[in-house]
DNA sequence: TCAAGCTGATAATGCGAATTACCACAGGGA
DNA sequence: TCCCTGTGGTAATTCGCATTATCAGCTTGA
């Protein structure tokens, strides 16, 4: 229409003043006017397959984003993930087809996986395949994983929560308080996050604090063991375990932090009316945030970036000096 | 690696069984081997450029989807919309580089727009750009608006919410309970949903009715204009205004519903402790799921849905008889 | 007058798949 | 022997763009 070739046409579109290509701006303005008025747009998937990049970031969840269920989990972390992408003048690819076959399990490479149509992706899950981690790294395609990852074949490129020293610290701060008897509530195990609080704890209780971890139902069970151990505070692994084990208090009649503190090693569920458990807060839109940082970055000089976010304390209202130290 | 062609690769790939090429079993079973053993898997962009077909769904709204303003509205349908996708196998891709510059309005079609990328697109706002919808129109490009829309250069495709019969039936109960004077509260106007609403509240009520358009801050002033003209149920375009009403007429010691029905016209924000309003409930994931599904009809067989879906009475408690027919 | 240098553009190629047109070979009937 | 029809493939082209190599025309200096 402007009469000139596509690939006049193709170095106005990429402003390549640079090259070899030289466009007079006559021209170039004569391209310009053309396009402006039929609104011509490239074609997405020509382009990347030219160019091989797209800004498309690709985001991963094992679980769907958003059911009610996990939607609490997620939604923190993608609304950082949104905002530095729409910064960065990108699109999200949420891969919701990876499951293989309805009930399985998704999985980031499947017969006809997206997953390549992104320029890197996301990892977002409390668990991440081994198998998919370590592919990834195989095939040098970029990604963050949200959550830190031991190796797989090779390092794994996260940003994550550095647990340890929060929950050191929290427990620092118990025993100062006077308490002697701690215990840690949870599986400790079963995914980095859970090994990280685990490991913390250990590190500052000693080996021998008591450990139990939750079966189901089982929260009367532990306030029993709990109280024959003489346990005047416990940490718990997940929110949801505190509160069922508030509650089971409550029912009874025991005084929460009078009778036994309880600390929460992770984000407690923001419902209103439901307990302000002393602890700490991992800061999920920051994480979401860093990790699209993080990757772009990847995207243009690589590297194998590995970044722990601290967490931020909560003082909340189940904390107190033990009973005996009180008196 | 299977000493075949690349055509033959495809055609094994792409089970094509029926064309004029045919391919002996014990070739086709080479071929699966070989890609079995090395994990091929096709390069999406090249595929889309040669099928001209995706299956990743976009996703387009005008504001960020994650923030907790919008987060509210949005996340019931993406929930449907995520439900029907990952059942149909498809991707989603969330627009969310749409803005043309910072601070700018976000719109489909800007210089390097991925909208292209996808098969089809759920459009989600409350509005829409007029402009926006009559070049998808103008292209031909496949596309469901979630929320019912006025012709804009021609039927736009839709499915959204019946208003208009869920207003009516509220105010016919309201006027069978004994109120005779009624007031709508809200703009009316700005956008189909709202226009909507009022046409339902017009045509049960009359046309005399009183409508008050909500200024920021005036609660307390509609109020006064309620019971200047003697209004015993007021219907509430949103649901915060709703909120706001409900207070303003508890700080001046009116009784919900003694001395004023409140009747709101549209999903009330679901925090605990607050008012439980009578009205109707929109059903946002049955309305995103369905947009997934009439989208896809439209990508195999086309055509032009257009499609509203049933509000959902909600009882709530904030409906009564008017004082002078009580006592 | 002629090669060198510059300017402004175009032809050709590649990206990785899908698809179409074409072909070599074998068996069978005349 | 020759043609005809399946059979089982392969070579060539296409999708729409980016990029590289090439080229035509015009100066300019010697």
């Amino acid at each position: 229409m402007a009469g000139v070739s596509q690939t006049t046409v193709s170095m106005v579109l990429n402003n390549r003043t640079d090259t070899e290509v030289r466009i007079s701006p006559e021209t170039r303005e004569r391209v310009l006017r053309v396009i402006r008025e039929t609104g011509y747009i490239a074609d997405p998937a020509a382009r990347r397959l030219a160019e091989r990049r797209n800004r498309i970031i690709g985001v991963f969840t094992y679980e769907a984003v958003f059911p009610s269920a996990s939607a609490d989990f997620y939604h923190p972390f993608l609304l950082g993930i949104e905002e530095r992408a729409e910064d960065a003048g990108c699109d999200l690819l949420l891969f919701t087809s990876a499951k293989a076959a309805s009930g399985e399990r998704r999985r980031i490479f499947n017969a006809d996986s997206r997953v390549r149509l992104a320029d890197g992706c996301v990892l977002l899950g409390r668990t991440v395949d081994r198998d998919d981690l370590a592919r990834l790294l195989a095939e040098g395609f970029p990604f963050i994983s949200i959550g830190r990852r031991d190796d797989a074949g090779g390092p794994v490129p996260y940003v994550g929560v550095d647990y340890p020293p929060a929950v050191r610290a929290l427990v620092e701060r118990v025993k100062a308080l006077g308490h002697v008897r701690l215990a840690y509530v949870g599986a400790g195990e079963g995914g980095e996050s859970r090994t990280d609080r685990m490991r913390g704890f250990r590190d500052a209780a000693g080996p021998r604090a008591l450990h139990l971890p939750v079966e189901a139902g089982g929260h009367g069970r532990i306030l029993d063991e709990l109280s024959a151990a003489g346990v005047t505070a416990v940490f718990v692994e997940e929110p949801a375990d505190g509160t069922a084990l508030a509650e089971a208090a409550q029912a009874r009649g025991l005084s929460i932090p009078d009778d036994l503190s309880i600390l929460v090693l992770g984000t407690p569920d923001r419902r209103p009316g439901s307990t302000g458990f002393t602890g700490f807060r991992i800061q999920r839109r920051e994480i979401g945030w860093r990790a699209v940082e993080l990757l772009t970055d990847v995207l243009e000089r690589g590297g194998m970036p590995q970044e722990l976010l601290p967490c931020e304390p909560v003082e909340g209202t189940t904390l107190a000096a033990p009973r005996n130290r009180k008196a």
